[in-house]
DNA sequence: CTCAGTACGTTTGTATGATAAATTTCGAGC
DNA sequence: GCTCGAAATTTATCATACAAACGTACTGAG
């Protein structure tokens, strides 16, 4: 699901830039070494180098003139919306800081889009959120528990037939799932959450927009307050 | 603004060619031109050209592949959320359908960055927000009226401290802006939603979040209100 | 002495041509 | 008929050269 393709070559480079980066090695106003000197350091032609630079350009990170070189933008030029931009974030912070900011994006899109796919849904889509409600039903053990989990956020987010929420939510969902997808998965019984879900799903079919909001909301709290527990209760035994 | 920069000759062959695929001309599953081909045709080298193609590479809308050539990829695939791909949108999407969930998108974030401001600010960004608002008091204007009303949403943004959630606002809003920006210039009384921005900061500065929310969806529930009443009677006169 | 204009050097921008790598397709051998 | 391999085509990468843009510094005039 990665956006770079870290199999070519420019894409590694891509990656190696926008990590240093977006870390922090390298700051904004920083200025990058001459591009020939870039190349040779990185074992790249300046073609492939240009490339990269290209595309970390239209991510806003890094802005190319002649003469005075290619700088690091500030922060607030950066595309934060990004795919790459927001795993390579994913991948440096330490801090739960950003996760929170991702959690609560979570919880701004997911009640807004079950409301609005219960407003607008067409038959065949509900279809789809019922049978990824009968898979979770079904479900005998975390793994199936968990594809079943995200296939039924998935049709939600699919009925409310807005692509920009679909984007918005796959590229916070991919970049959260970096992190609790695992614990989600350790949770003991994985389907407490199952009477919730089926509150979504009838709210959708009756077309009740703000039952499914509701519904949508306390889940996603019932969901974070069962992480926070853990989290807790793991670092107990951490320290 | 805008994130591509049209000076460069590759800019251009990206918004030629990121246009084409956006409206549709070019059609996902389609397999471009040779490169050399292609290269040709637009009157840059092959180098120019495969730097247009790694940025919309980047931003989901192709994918190249030794031997088989560079085709266009699904809808689904693309990052709708991509500044240029927004506003590629916008500049040929003649139906009202892709603004309203623009708008939709809008009616989203906005009460939740006020609530969100609400909880979080801190005394500095409440007098941006304060600012902006005694901006839009003095405003004599439908031209200041705007530039304030503005700084008065960026303001409550940038108080969220989230910035994803300004990403996001920032990506919609100028993507909105080419449309209704005009009209709202064009009403009669700009200042007849003082009160309510009133209300929202006063509830921000007050840490009152589910009110800032709930003044702050009012407030963008009568701009709605007001632009289509604008929208349909100069439909009318039109036929 | 100050300011403006111009020439120069440095760095990115663009072009060209060549070679490598990957992958599909077709053919040969079993 | 099936499998494996060779060939052809297209992207991937490289090397080099030149053009354009933009600071910088120098020079000349006021």
């Amino acid at each position: 699901m990665k956006a770079t393709d870290s199999r070519n070559l420019h894409g590694h480079v891509i990656r190696e830039l926008g990590k240093r980066i977006v870390i922090g090695d390298l700051r904004p106003g920083d200025i990058l070494p001459r591009e020939e000197a870039l190349a040779e350091s990185m074992d790249v032609s300046r073609t492939a180098l240009r490339e990269a630079l290209k595309v970390l350009s239209a991510k806003g990170l890094i802005e190319s003139r002649p003469r005075v070189g290619t700088r690091v933008r500030a922060t607030h030029f950066w595309n934060q919306l990004d795919a790459d931009v927001l795993s390579w974030r994913c991948a440096s912070m330490p801090t739960d800081d950003f996760i929170e900011k991702l959690v609560e994006m979570r919880e701004i899109i997911e009640p807004a889009a079950a409301a609005a796919a219960a407003r607008r849904r067409t038959a065949a889509q509900l279809t789809q959120v019922d049978l990824a409600y009968r898979k979770m039903e079904a479900a005998r053990d975390p793994d199936e528990w968990a594809a079943a989990d995200l296939s039924f956020h998935d049709a939600v987010l699919q009925a409310t037939g807005n692509e920009l929420m679909i984007s918005l939510f796959s590229v916070v969902e991919s970049a959260l799932g970096m992190f609790f997808v695992l614990s989600a998965k350790t949770a003991g019984d994985f389907s407490y959450s199952l009477p919730q879900h089926q509150k979504v799903l009838e709210a959708i079919r009756r077309k009740q927009p703000e039952v499914a909001r509701k519904a949508m909301q306390s889940m996603i709290a019932d969901s974070l307050a069962n992480l926070h527990k853990k989290r807790k209760g793991s670092s107990k035994k951490a320290s």
